[in-house]
DNA sequence: ATGATATTGAAAATCATTTTCAATTATAAA
DNA sequence: TTTATAATTGAAAATGATTTTCAATATCAT
């Protein structure tokens, strides 16, 4: 999916292209939902035998730091990466099949705005999560 | 604060009264931002010097199950905890002090059904977290 | 092709959390 | 008040996740 668009953009930014991170690249890039470090080893090793859990990890640092994954947080632990959106965006989760949608749209500018206005706030940031069940599994 | 009730709900649910869950429920009770296992264990040892980091763990557990305090995901980390509130809320928290509130208030109810609309999913709950200065810090 | 240096995986180190265990303590019963 | 029982404790060990160290290897500009 995204791939090729990562690759090129590590290598713009003075990485090296390897075998190992063309495997955790392609592994997350191409996931639906968020995987957590053990996950990409375990998947990325089908492609790159030799890849180490610490190349995981590094690599994941990386794509974190140059904006292309982020991080999700859920009730069963906040280790898990996927694909960042542009910009902001609000999460989607399903509970069943893990499942994750980014998605904008109509922004919640007004109930934030009566919060602020309640509390005595400024508000500059907000997460979204809604958690519920996908198209396939409901 | 409400550290009387907590004690007496531990104690309802078959929970002994003892000096270190006395300290450690009053350092949490009485906190106006999210702390962390060693923060509690830090300023509850000013009350009870003997306490171990161990039971500090234990007792923010039962808290947690009793429904008593809630943990905060924030972009630092995810292992800090607060008075929880009742029923579904929304959470302030203030990047300068730390200062974490709690509100509901007029719900998202709108957004969020034209969000299952646009995306198919079925969603059944959510968190919101507003980030930004409380009154005192802005 | 060559060389500078970024990257690698293994092993060790670190850090947070959980488990084990024997001693202590809260509480209910006598 | 004393006693008996089971819950609770802290220390130490164990576990699990992540980070650091390091010598070998691979990438990429030249
Ligand atoms: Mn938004
Ligand atoms: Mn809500
Ligand atoms: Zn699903
Ligand atoms: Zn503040």
């Amino acid at each position: 999916m995204a791939t090729k668009s990562w690759l090129t953009q590590l290598q713009d930014n003075g990485y090296r292209l390897t075998g190992a991170r063309r495997a955790i690249v392609e592994i997350i890039a191409d996931s639906r939902r968020a995987l957590t470090p053990v996950e990409v080893y375990d998947a990325a090793r089908d492609q790159y035998p030799a890849l180490g859990l610490v190349t995981v990890y590094r690599t994941l640092e990386k794509l974190e730091e140059l904006g292309l994954i982020q991080r999700v947080h859920q009730p069963k632990g906040c280790q898990a990466f996927i694909t960042a959106g542009k910009g902001h965006q609000h999460l989607l989760l399903c509970n069943k099949c893990g499942r994750t949608t980014l998605f904008d749209g109509d922004d919640i500018d007004q109930f934030i705005k009566s919060v602020a206005k309640k509390t005595g706030y400024r508000i500059t940031e907000h997460w979204l999560q809604l958690f519920g069940l996908c198209e396939d599994c409901k």
